[in-house]
DNA sequence: TATGAATGAGCATTCATTCAT
DNA sequence: CATGAATGAATGCTCATTCAT
């Protein structure tokens, strides 16, 4: 019966398949759809590779619910950027630069940029990448930027545009992780805030 | 065996072997090492699939050596960079439009971010990398952008951060390809160009 | 422990093992050997998946245990054919209709056809078979017959062989439920009865 | 190249796509869908697994075909009866004889019946099944019937209903294949014919 | 003792590589 | 030499069986 934890099972349940799904992030986001096998997500979770299947019918359901989860969050930490101190510039350069630094914040670009890469991408994850990556972060930050503009933090010009540039090279910079020497590392927040930096800032 | 051949045979051999190597480039910068079946490049090279193995012992030294040309060969254009004309800012700005315009350049830069970020890349082609991109890169880049700085086209610091900072970013540009809106497009030189630009710009 | 309830204790054993055997019945005869999950028939005698390994070792000798004790009950089975009113005749057309309409009836002839005709099936199950089925029903009925030929119920000729050929195509009208039109149902009782039927009949 | 047989290059695949559809007829038939392991197949077709992927998409596609192929053989077969010289009685007799004297009649009808029993057939096969089957197979005979019944061939009474049955029983006497004593065969064809002769057969 | 979560062996399928033609 | 058919190792997934709770 095991039963004086009806809820408690359910939190663990819960539990496991955060950790299957984190798993599968890092997993999917280094090797590339093809090249996570179910067996690394499963190590990397500590599991057994069947356990797997308990939580999600397949390897492609995985990677879809994976995709759908962190679209969502990465929206939501977009959106918190407004909860961020100072002007528009200011806040745009915090989030740059925890972004650059948190070392798990890596994954989800480098998941979604697979994603959008790979051309053999369940159809459902494209839909859902093309509604969420893109448009929304950019509809999302647009108060930001025209305010900016306004006071003169943020150069002139298509508000839009601005911000999917914006995106997409801080996304990409993220991604790329070039082996650069030792002594250098990826641009610094200050040097991409350059692309949208107005005569204010 | 007719003598005269010989050399016309090597001739088509070597063309026969390049050939290879640009459907692999296009094919792998597309689809990632794992998702380039070797049936794919043979399609793409007009060629059997059996033949792919007259040429190169497997996949991966087919992988490595090309890994191999596309870093000598960036290298070599990026050289070129010094034949453009005009100022320091103008050169870079016309090397950094044709990449973003022509079609066919990015596949290297494609194929190098591949290589970058698969953690199944072989050793070899890693160590390659090591070795030829970032570093090489950056110092033939050096010699314009420490003139540029003199003539103030450029923003001051140390140069080679500056120039690797440039080129990942411009890399990581080309690769990511994010669909965005139909509106939307991948940001302009002119964009780039905010983030070495120097108060004479 | 407590005295009293060891004996309580076999009963409700023996209760749970045939609880499982009628379960497994089902399952088996409907899904033959491969297509009945250990899970399933564990659901159909509501319990859990675990619980089948105290009463059985193995799937396979859940089988067997099955057919042996299937076998037997059907033997018994038709042994009671002597027991229904009338003449010959009238008694074994009422046993084919009864097994034609009950509802459950169907269930050990699909099992024993599935297990004759799955070459699967282990090897002990097969020699259960060959020992009990056919033989033993048909030296059951043999009386049955005899007497029927000599009043003239039933046709005349080698009363096993017409025996066996009923008793197969019986069980094999039984087993193979073939979806006919919506207006087309399995042969009557009466239709089968001309097989055997005499002069008499 | 090895161009010197485009048609022969046909021939020999169009054969060898038979010769897995024969062999997976075999395997299928007396080991189920599920039990019939694509390994399996391939050994009785003396090729490697791998190579039934060139013929077949999947093992579902190949069940499908061998389902339509043989619902359609059987169908022309059960056509040529009307060419079998005599009245309908003894076409109908010769036709009996010959499916339970002929070796290989059997696994169409072990095929067929595999699929109407298992539970996990794929659709589309439930469905080719539903229209070829019983349905077709009745309207074949149908006037091959009637024309018996007017001369007094066979019984009296609905003609599909008879005919129906009697498929029924044909089919479920070839797959059975009870395993009886030495001495003890399937039940001749003078004895399936009794349940359709009629007063003058 | 009962549960059902966990394991891992086994089968379907794909694709790099080989080799008969 | 060229082809593409054939092989088989590797991977996704299922399910009998075990065992921690």
């Amino acid at each position: 019966m095991t039963p004086q934890s009806e809820e408690q099972l359910m939190k663990r349940q819960e539990a496991r398949r955060q950790q299957i799904l984190d798993a599968a992030l890092k997993v999917f986001a280094v090797r590339g759809l093809h090249g996570a096998k179910m067996s690394l997500i499963a190590e990397e979770a500590k599991l057994s590779a069947g356990q797997l299947y308990r939580f999600f019918e397949s390897k492609e359901e995985l990677f879809i619910t994976l995709i759908r989860q962190v679209a969502k969050e990465t929206a939501r930490e977009i959106g918190n950027i407004y909860n961020l101190p100072g002007s528009p510039y200011r806040k745009l350069r915090a989030f740059t630069a925890t972004i650059l630094e948190e070392d798990g914040a890596q994954y989800p670009f480098k998941l979604i940029q697979q994603a959008n890469t790979d051309e053999q991408v369940p159809d459902e994850a494209k839909q859902l990448l093309g509604q969420f990556s893109a448009k929304r972060f950019v509809e999302e930050l647009l108060p930001l930027f025209e305010e900016g503009q306004r006071v003169g933090d943020f150069a002139q010009g298509d508000a839009r545009e601005l911000i999917s540039a914006f995106l997409t090279i801080l996304s990409a910079v993220i991604t790329l992780n070039m082996p650069l020497d030792d002594d250098h590392r990826l641009p610094s927040a200050d040097l991409l805030m350059r692309i949208v930096a107005g005569p204010g800032a």
